[in-house]
DNA sequence: CCCTGATTCGC
DNA sequence: GCGAATCAGG
């Protein structure tokens, strides 16, 4: 297979819309979800650009030598460019909150429940766009891979669970990981 | 072990 | 340019 614009733009669409790289090689198919990274990357959408991208700009290209074990000698560290500008306003953050109340029942346990604090907007807007697309499961239907955050009132029929694949190790997916704890402030960061 | 993206490097 | 292999991490 190969990359024609129509595929592109499929990879393009899929990805700024958090789309994992395995889900869209699975959707484009022919294609591994590496061929997919390695695709992104050469077209320097590495991050998820789109929406609010923090520009992160001029990362400390720290002059570590790096003793580690390097198969080869790379001639250079070529810190990225980076020109980050472009804020297109953040879309409102979703004002559609309707009164929500105590989501589970008696559990004692329950870490969610945002409302009380500030919660990033993107992250707000992030659990909104997820919900649209959620799975909708039941309690039967939970597994330690779906996302287990609660969605409407347990009392009423209106009341289901996102479902989206969860991280390995984490209760929710990855939208609502992101309200579900303050500190994320621990991302993006250059490896090795 | 499941998954994620990131990077390298032979092709 | 491509992507498997590899790496780093949740």
């Amino acid at each position: 297979m190969s990359w024609t614009d129509e595929r592109v733009e499929t990879l393009k669409k899929m990805w700024s819309e958090g789309q994992s790289a395995s889900q869209i090689a699975k959707e484009l198919g022919g294609v591994t979800r590496n061929a997919v990274i390695g695709k992104v990357h050469r077209l320097g959408l590495s991050n998820r650009a789109g929406a609010g991208a923090a520009p992160k700009a001029a990362a400390a290209a720290a002059p570590k030598a790096k003793p580690a074990k390097p198969k080869a000698e790379p001639k250079a560290k070529p810190a990225a460019p980076a020109a980050a500008e472009a804020k297109p306003a953040e879309p409102a953050p979703t004002p559609k909150s309707p009164a929500r109340r105590a989501i589970i029942p008696a559990g004692q346990p329950l870490p969610p429940q945002p409302s009380t604090n500030e919660i990033p907007a993107e992250a707000l807007a992030k659990v909104s766009e997820v919900e649209k697309k959620a799975k909708k499961i039941s309690v039967m239907e939970l597994t330690e891979k779906t996302c287990k955050w609660p969605v409407g009132d347990p009392a009423t029929d209106d009341f289901w669970f996102c479902g989206l694949p969860s991280q390995a190790g984490k209760p929710y997916c990855e939208a609502h990981v992101g309200v579900a704890f303050q500190p994320m402030s621990s991302r993006r960061d250059r490896r090795r």
